[in-house]
DNA sequence: CGAATGGTTCGGAGATGGCCGAAGCATCGG
DNA sequence: CCGATGCTTCGGCCATCTCCGAACCATTCG
């Protein structure tokens, strides 16, 4: 079995410090360069330009050229989801190694952030909630499904769900979305197909803005709006403690 | 973020060859020894030892001892399920190495064999496509529902659905499952409780049968019956060749 | 009780791989 | 055309980790 090689390579890959912390640094999916990668890892330019060229030969990541810059980025989405996974068993192992509640940085992160392509954090789990409390969304450790009332709310909010119900790798009747267990919360958010439209048309209409440098995000006061009235999202007091 | 590093140390665990070698031989859910484990690895005992012990201090495995025995096993299945979605991205990147349709024993694999707690191999893909084909379950690549129907059928087969019902981290009027693309057909087979539930009811039934020392499972004449009748799988003829 | 078997611990040889300084290429701006 | 910037390649130092031989514990069985 060759595929048995990859795999080890894959999990060697990740498992180094400075890669991981380049990989976590990715998770947001959007494309950094060499340089703001060394950065976050703590090493220098060359040591990371080294790991990059070894992730993106193997095929973890991607590059993207422009001008002299190089902005690498996860290649494909199911890099993402591994490293979900593998957060996920370090979230299980955790004993109570507890929530070191240190730094301001860190209670942002906490607070709201991308996880990839969708919202993770206090944020994202209250959305979450908030979707299955109306009945829009079921959901389970292991999967998720958008419900009818569910596919008419996304409408109403401007998200067509057409492309969603074509993607099926099957016929489906439905359309199915994914939880992702969030690491700071404990607590299934909404990941998927859908976690990421939710996120997009987020960004898009300004309901939320990429705080600097960070996986963070920020919620503006016309995303509270729309959070209460249109999502019914009630721990908002919780989140909005900043 | 303390998880940080245990994010690395989990990956840099299952990254070393002789580890990864061991975690494979345990993804069929049973509990091995050192020495089997290691001669799985390819290592000695003294070895294997040694990287057992690793493992388990940081919560990768779980041992139980029964007389002079030790036996291994992954410690929760969100271990499983981090090693499916790195063999996913291992299958994703894999250009095409492609099936190097080698050995009898891999033929055997490919054929039939289990994943942790459910099925995969040309019988996991077909039970999955005759599920969708009767009605009784939809798939995407992300989720997958158990239907009205296929609660139904379950029934009819003998597994109830009433724990998996009550299992939802939220209320969930459905059952849901999890789909895993499996590495030699590149197809998602069932995985989740529903997956799970259906390996254990086939192998007390008797419809199918551990390989000794392998991942692989054998189908018996009176599986065969099931899976034409019950299950109407229909690509039964490409799986029988053997 | 003593031999046999499963398993672990110890210690040292060998290999791998990370890291950085220095130097070499590209691209952009003036 | 030249300097600055982003990034990569090269070379060598150093730490880590894997591996196995040998010896040591524990359990079972004759």
């Amino acid at each position: 079995m060759a595929s048995q090689s990859l795999f080890a390579e894959i999990a060697a890959l990740s498992g180094d410090p400075a890669r991981a912390s380049m990989l976590h640094a990715l998770m947001d999916g959007r494309a950094l360069t060499a340089t703001e990668l060394a950065r976050a890892a703590g090493i220098t330019p060359q040591s990371a330009s080294s790991h990059l060229a070894r992730m993106t030969t193997v095929g973890l990541l991607a590059v993207e050229k422009h001008g002299r810059h190089r902005y690498h980025r996860l290649a494909t989405p199911s890099v993402a989801r591994m490293m979900e996974s593998i957060m996920q068993v370090a979230a299980d192992l955790e004993p109570d190694r507890q929530r070191l509640t240190v730094g301001p940085r860190d209670a942002a992160l906490r607070r709201a952030r991308t996880c990839y392509d969708h919202f993770a954090g206090q944020l994202g789990v209250a959305l979450a909630d908030a979707l299955v409390e109306q009945g829009r969304v079921e959901l389970t450790s292991d999967a998720g499904l958008l419900t009818e009332a569910g596919i008419v709310f996304l409408g109403e909010i401007g998200i067509d769900t057409g492309p969603m119900l074509a993607r099926g790798t099957q016929r489906s009747g439905r359309v199915l979305c994914r939880p992702c267990l969030d690491w700071s919360e404990r607590r299934p958010h909404l990941a998927g197909y859908l976690g990421a439209a939710l996120c997009a048309r987020s960004m898009n209409e300004g309901w939320t803005r990429r705080i600097e440098g960070s996986r963070a995000v920020d919620v503006t006061p016309k995303g509270w709006r729309v959070l209460r009235e249109k999502f019914r999202v009630h721990g908002a007091p919780t989140i909005e403690g900043s």
